[in-house]
RNA sequence: GGGGGAUUAGCUCAGUUGGUUAGAGCGCUUGCAUGACACGCAAGAGGUCGUUGGUUCGAAUCCAAUAUCUCCCA
């Protein structure tokens, strides 16, 4: 045994401990095929990004969770891995280019795609190296990255078969485009913003009655020249009489009709909408409807191009938006510019504005959405907080399909081959297959990858080797899917759950049209989804890189220790609430952590050693008949401490299980038990060290799976476990468990005892109070009289030095009646200072007279709550009893102080 | 426009089916080198639980309005 330093040193203990724990394999599942399988997939970071405190935040709840599992034997695996995050990576590697000079064209895709593989290894896997840093327990082994040879097959195959299975298509559609990253986006990729813009209302004569104008509200005025209708409402009276007339387009000067389509809003602007087919997805519609011709004028880059006219090619949107408004106005066409307030979408991940725009994509109907409404209406899965299923639902209520299509090189190319110059139209000319054609000659293989969360919602059953067999076999699918728990931010609902949801549905069994609900429960990807809040600042704004308002975790640790980040971070995170993030939290963690570090310092300094190595063992060495009240009341609360923990972290309360040990290890066990024990005397002694060992050793257990490195530090420096086994080995078990196990060993918990400890830390509390109030709290040299009745006084003399010692009393002695002193009610009785003739008389009266009107309140009210006839019929019988006893003891404490202001004589 | 969430001490937040005197941490005030811990110990100040109604013997808690903030969807 190694004496313990003063301060808890958290750098070296973690290295220490984590390359140990890598050593010896034990984050990987045992191989004990009885026992029970747990397993999390981690939401896969993009694999060149690093650790932010929403990564801390998740994966320090998952490595709880699978902590947790272990210690209670189960098989428990953690599957960690990283997504290829397909635009943000090419834009990286584009800019490393651009700073050569170079595009990804001048490259060549091939060529491209290395330099990106390049890029990934040695940018990539960083956050691997800090996730380990934090704790985390994953079974490094079983690493997946999404453009790995294997996954990259089930992510092609998963295309073909859903191609096979017709719910994959390709076509010509309104998608959204991002100018900046050249590529289309899902509708999920899209974040709307209001935007502070202008309502354009112009005018178009009329063709057929020259000097007569209709009336058109825009917000977009640069792509009138795109124009190739006028479009109303076929109910509007105002325009009846136009509709099948046409009006003249001013730039580039053309005549276009005048419809009618029930899409108009009558009450919108003027109620006459010009049509844009090539820019807008309404319009596109109406265009369909009415064959109207569609003209590009935006290109992809969003420049205005040649069929937007001479003066408007090769300018950009934002500023063809200013010169064809000054245009208009020069035409006498402008009739008002007014402010407006709209909402705008912009790209994601390039955070400029998207672009509506024609083009040929690949589109999925999505699989299984009604059994996967079903999987979470009953139950099947479940939400916490559940809440989230709204969320969920009303997205499912209202989808659309997917556009997985993306115009990008990095990532999983789409696996469909054209016939080289044939009509890509016949089916006969397309083949799809995971493999491409045997003759590839003549065959081009289609340009586009597919998005990245096509490859990321086959995640839970892609990373246990799905589709291949030999694989499947080896990684154990059949015994980890479904997955235990999923740890998530409620920001991916759409983007990852509910896909993932739908995927495993689909595949997790042969192919059925519908499911039955054991297909469901079969088939479903995990069984819960936990998810978590979003860390903002201290002035609830979202952590970014630009703001520079989030913290750098690793200097986190370097500070406080990875445990004391976890801890604090856990403690703060309530449940499905966003969270305030505060550096104090993590203060308080690493105090907590030295605070717990010290206590078991302190019981190795106060005495020797002995055998630790089970509850048994240590139970054997305590004594019952050198039991007082506090060692049955703080084994007592241990119990109860196992169980509500046990308790709240069923139900997924990681801070209200922070809370409930913290106040059992800080607020019972430093606060009294250990200096109740300085107390003991040396027959004593031997029990209580037993009893402390126990408490700690269950307190490790429990506080493990947020504090994994120092709970392991003091496990082996107390000597609960053998050099070559870990703590994860143990279970903290359960109140019922630890109760068995001491009576065993002959020793029964007195409940009861805990009622008299709370008098006796009350007693004290008390004590100290007073002697504050006459500034004597530094002193221990204070002569206490005090009256109580027999059993109070029995139980004080039991408890003298005890009492003594807390209070820091020289002696108590019992008497009869005391005059003109400082006196304190507790619940032992009224105790007593013997200073009588330094007592500010009038001070002790108004500090009496005060404590009294307080007590008279509660009397009051508790006396009208008795008498009201139907709160004593109605109110269940123990809160009457309650609420009588508190009277009494108010009243008792009243009449107390009404004596003690009589013996003033003055 | 639709939906979710929040509103409790100076700050950040607990408060689990309504029930005994509404709690914690931080911060603040005062005192303290006490058999481990100043990353500590002790004592204390500080709250009309956003507002208004309602249900109930009883409301921070349930219901309805309302205000403010916030997120998501259209």
């Amino acid at each position: 045994m190694t004496a313990i330093p003063k301060a808890y040193e958290p750098a070296a203990s973690e290295s220490k401990w984590y390359s140990r724990w890598l050593e010896s394999g034990c984050f990987l599942p045992g191989s004990d095929s009885n026992a029970e399988t747990y397993s999390i997939v981690i939401p896969p970071p993009n694999v060149t990004g690093v650790l932010t405190m929403g990564h801390v935040l998740n994966n320090t709840i998952q490595d709880i969770l699978i902590r947790r599992a272990r210690q209670a034997g189960k098989r428990a695996l953690w599957i960690p891995g990283t997504d290829h995050a397909g635009i943000a990576t090419q834009t990286k590697v584009e800019k490393e280019l651009r700073q050569e000079g170079l595009t990804r064209h001048d490259l060549g895709r091939e060529k491209f795609v290395e330099k990106a593989c390049e890029w990934r290894d040695t940018h990539g896997g960083i956050i691997f190296e800090q996730l380990k840093r934090l704790g985390a327990s994953c079974a490094w082994e079983r690493n997946v990255h999404t453009l790995d040879e294997g996954y990259k097959n089930a992510v092609l195959h998963t295309f073909v078969e859903l191609y096979k299975r017709g719910y994959i298509y390709r076509g010509l559609r309104m998608v959204n485009w991002c100018p900046a990253s050249l590529t289309a986006l899902s509708d999920e990729e899209v974040i709307m913003k209001p935007c502070k813009s202008h309502l354009y209302k112009m005018r178009y004569e009329i063709a057929e009655e020259p000097g007569q104008y209709i009336e058109i509200a825009t917000t977009r005025p640069e792509t009138l020249m795109g124009d190739t209708a006028v479009a109303v409402n076929p109910e509007d009276e105002r325009y009846k009489h136009l509709v099948g007339k046409h009006c003249w387009r001013p730039f580039p000067r053309a005549q276009i009709p005048i419809i009618a389509d029930a899409a108009v809003e009558k009450d919108f602007g003027t109620g006459a909408l010009k049509v844009t087919p090539a820019h807008d997805p309404a319009d596109f519609e109406i265009g369909k409807r009415h064959d109207l011709p569609t003209i590009e004028v935006i290109d992809e880059h969003g420049i205005l191009n040649e069929n937007a006219g001479e003066d408007f090619a090769g300018m950009d949107r934002a500023k063809a938006r200013k010169v064809a408004a000054k245009k208009l106005e020069e035409l006498g066409l402008l009739i008002a510019t007014e402010d407006h307030d709209n909402n705008v979408g912009f790209s994601e991940r390039a955070d400029v504005l998207v672009e509506p725009r024609l083009s040929e994509q690949w589109f999925l109907r999505y699989p299984k959405v009604e059994e996967s409404k079903d999987a979470v209406k009953e139950a099947m899965i479940r939400f916490w907080p559940k809440r989230w299923e709204k969320t969920y639902l009303h997205w499912l209520n209202n989808i659309q399909d997917w556009c997985i299509s993306r115009q990008l090189w990095w990532g999983h190319r789409i696996p469909v081959w054209y016939r080289k110059d044939a009509d890509r139209n016949d089916p006969q000319n397309i083949h799809v297959s995971v493999e491409g054609p045997t003759d590839p000659e003549n065959w081009e293989q289609d340009e586009d990858v597919l998005d990245t969360w096509f490859s990321s919602w086959i995640w839970p059953f892609a990373t246990m080797g799905w589709p291949n067999e030999e694989a499947m076999q080896t990684h154990e699918l059949s015994k980890f899917y479904p997955t235990s728990d999923l740890v998530t931010g409620p920001d991916i609902i759409f983007f990852w759950v509910s896909r993932m949801i739908m995927a495993g549905l689909e595949f997790m069994g042969p192919e059925k049209e519908t499911l039955t609900p054991e297909d469901i429960q079969a088939r479903m990807p995990f069984k819960n989804v936990y998810f978590t809040g979003i860390i903002r600042d201290i002035q609830g704004r979202k952590m970014s890189k630009s703001l520079g308002n989030s913290p750098d975790p690793l200097d986190l640790i370097a500070k406080y220790g990875a445990d004391g980040l976890r801890f604090g971070i856990m403690s703060i995170a309530p449940q499905g609430q966003d969270i305030l993030f505060n550096e104090d939290c993590v203060a308080q963690g690493r105090n907590f952590c030295n605070k717990l570090w010290n206590a078991c310092r302190f019981r190795q300094m106060s005495g020797e050693m002995a055998d630790n190595s089970s509850i048994e063992a240590i139970a054997k060495r305590m004594d019952a008949k050198f039991f007082d009240e506090d060692d049955h009341a703080i084994l007592g609360q241990l119990t109860q401490t196992l169980d509500a923990v046990n308790k709240q972290l069923n139900e997924y309360a990681f801070s209200m299980a922070t809370q409930t040990l913290y106040n059992f290890f800080w607020g019972d066990f430093c606060d009294w038990y250990l200096e109740v024990s300085k107390t003991k005397s040396p027959e004593h002694k031997a029990t209580s060290f037993a009893v402390q060992d126990l408490v700690i050793r269950q307190l490790l257990l429990m506080l493990h799976p947020f504090t994994p490195f120092i709970t392991e530090e003091l496990w082996h420096l107390l000597g609960y476990g053998p050099e070559d086994s870990f703590i994860q080995n143990a279970s903290p078990g359960t109140a019922e468990g630890l109760s068995t196990a001491l009576n065993t060993c002959g020793i029964t918990l007195k409940p009861e005892a805990l009622t008299t400890v709370e008098k006796l830390r009350e007693c004290v509390s008390k004590l100290r109070a007073i002697k504050a109030q006459y500034n004597l709290g530094a002193k221990k040299d204070i002569n206490f009289f005090y009256t109580a009745d027999e059993a109070d006084h029995a139980c004080i003399s039991a408890h003298t030095e005890k009492l003594k010692s807390m209070a820091g009393a020289a002696s108590l002695t019992r008497t009869d009646d005391v005059k003109e002193a400082p006196a304190s009610i507790t619940p032992l009785g009224t105790f007593y200072i013997d200073l009588a003739s330094a007592v500010d008389i009038e001070a002790e009266k108004t500090r009496l007279n005060k404590e009294l009107e307080k007590l008279k309140g509660l009397i009051l009210s508790a006396q009208k709550k008795l008498e009201n006839k139907s709160f004593t019929d109605k109110a269940p019988e123990q809160v009457i009893a309650g609420v009588q006893k508190q009277l009494d003891e108010n009243k008792a404490k009243s009449e107390e102080i009404i004596k003690l202001l009589g013996s003033f004589t003055s």
